[in-house]
RNA sequence: GCCGGGGUGGGGUAGGCGGUUAUCCUACGGGACUGUGGAUCCUGCGACUCGGGUUCGAAUCUCGGCCCCGGCCCCA
């Protein structure tokens, strides 16, 4: 075999693709119902886009090149940057909110494992321009739709409020650097590593800062929490507007209907241009990769230049999606054997009526009936095989002796009864 | 980048302490059967991931590359 696919890339055939596809319809489905409306970009932008975004250390996890002009190049790791992108050149004054919403390939360099791959598929929307709260409770509304249509009911929706830890840092003057390291720790989501390098390594100088961050990051659960973290924060009232939101958010869930997530204070998504609500869902039957989608509120408008202006937004990881549906599909050991590629087979039983097969082809496929003609020259018997892996729901024979008469026989091949009918009267016959 | 398990026809596999023609299932082609399908039988096609080493002889042992699977790191 001379030629193989490059590492972390696969080739979908048939039925795979064809469970892609209605994946894809469910989900364009839900997000059109929310009124969001499809947008697509270019899948590589100039390279500084990315970097502006994530800082230089993004460029390993790239495939970056130099095109003929010398012009820095990168194939898009993820959507949102292009999104903000396309806002910020074409959509500035559009009337808000905007609502978008893409399905597209990303790439990244990286090793390929489960759930993992080198070119790898987002399904995502950005609300840009809504009130925080609201829109964010709708967002996660529409993400929690989304998995129940797709008839993926074990999820979880972990939902956090970076505004906090953030005002904290503010209180006690952590420097940027310091923050990230600590988000970076909280991302890891190890409580006890976490715990530890707080202590030891004196990352933090300030005890009573340790203590809070040690005993935030440890808040999950249900609406109470949201007292806990009253409670422990009372004394710092730069957090309060955090913590109002929050709770603004936390109702109105409720209007929107969701009432299964739960609120983690140790969620933090390693990205520092979050500011607002952060969520992840995770679908706990996939083990390492279980996060099928991540997001939240953030400010990228303004870095890219823009006018600062609120907006949110996650996507899935299609790919794992798909794992999820799969590994459903094998433990509902469903069959899958009555999928009809085509209603109708057309079947030349000789040479000479070849060219008639085509015209009556023709005629099915324009009336919309999805119709294979044997191309192959086979033989009567193989004609009728052909015609049964296709799971054509009829076939038509076309011989000279219905010919002559100006007719086909057509066959049923559920029932395997057959009736000689006139070509004129094909369509009714096959639509009844 | 690190650790572990793998790689045998299109798909799924047996063999594996070195030794003659590499097993079986399935798929595919042809035929039994030149105008009636899913069955049966016959027949054909088709593979040891790549490269080096050890050896009279390597699918088998050994080293390295590539790729796949799982885990770690990372995860925008």
């Amino acid at each position: 075999m001379e030629f193989k696919k490059p590492r972390g890339t696969r080739d979908f055939l048939f039925d795979e693709m064809r469970e892609r596809k209605e994946t894809e319809n469910i989900l364009r489905k839900v997000f059109e119902n929310y009124a969001y409306q499809e947008i697509k970009t270019p899948l590589f932008e100039d390279l500084s886009l990315f970097t502006t975004k994530s800082g230089e250390q993004i460029v390993d996890q790239l495939y970056n090149f130099k095109d003929k002009s010398d012009r820095e190049i990168a194939l898009r790791p993820e959507i949102t940057a292009p999104v903000v992108r396309l806002y910020t050149n074409e959509l500035q004054k559009t009337a808000k909110p905007i609502k978008l919403y893409y399905f597209g390939s990303c790439f990244r360099y990286e090793r390929p494992q489960k759930g993992r791959f080198r070119q790898f598929w987002q399904f995502g929307c950005e609300l840009i321009g809504a009130k925080s709260p609201e829109g964010e409770a709708e967002v996660i509304a529409m993400a929690e739709q989304s998995l129940e249509d797709l008839g993926i009911s074990t999820v979880e929706i972990h939902i956090n409020h970076l505004g906090i830890i953030r005002a904290l840092f503010k209180h006690f003057n952590i420097d940027t650097e310091i923050q990230e390291q600590i988000i970076l720790l909280i991302d890891k989501g190890d409580k006890k590593l976490f715990t530890k390098e707080l202590t030891e390594n004196d990352i933090v100088d300030d005890s009573k800062l340790k203590d809070i961050l040690i005993k935030l990051i440890d808040f999950v659960g249900n609406e109470s929490v949201l007292n806990d973290i009253d409670n422990l924060l009372k004394d710092y009232e730069e957090t309060n507007e955090s913590i109002a939101e929050f709770k603004q958010l936390i109702d109105y869930l409720k209007s929107f209907n969701v009432s299964n997530y739960t609120i983690n204070l140790g969620i933090a998504r390693g990205l520092d241009y979050y500011t607002g609500i952060v969520f992840e869902i995770y679908v706990p039957e996939l083990g390492a990769q279980k996060q099928v989608a991540g997001g939240g509120s953030y400010n990228l408008v303004e870095l890219f230049g823009g006018e600062k202006i609120e907006s949110t937004g996650f996507a899935f990881g299609f790919d794992r999606l798909m794992n999820v549906i799969e590994h459903d599909k094998t433990k509902n050991k469903e069959k899958n054997e009555d999928t009809s590629i085509v209603d109708v087979f057309i079947a030349p039983i000789s040479k000479d009526t070849r060219e008639k097969s085509f015209e009556i082809g023709q005629i099915l496929r324009n009336s919309n009936i999805s119709t294979e003609i044997d191309l192959s020259r086979k033989k009567f018997k193989k004609l009728l095989i052909t015609a049964n892996k296709l799971n054509a729901k009829y076939v038509i024979l076309v011989g000279e002796d219905e010919l002559e008469k100006d007719s086909v026989t057509i066959k049923n091949m559920a029932s395997g009864d057959q009736e000689l009918v006139a070509i004129d009267d094909i369509l009714d016959y096959i639509n009844l």
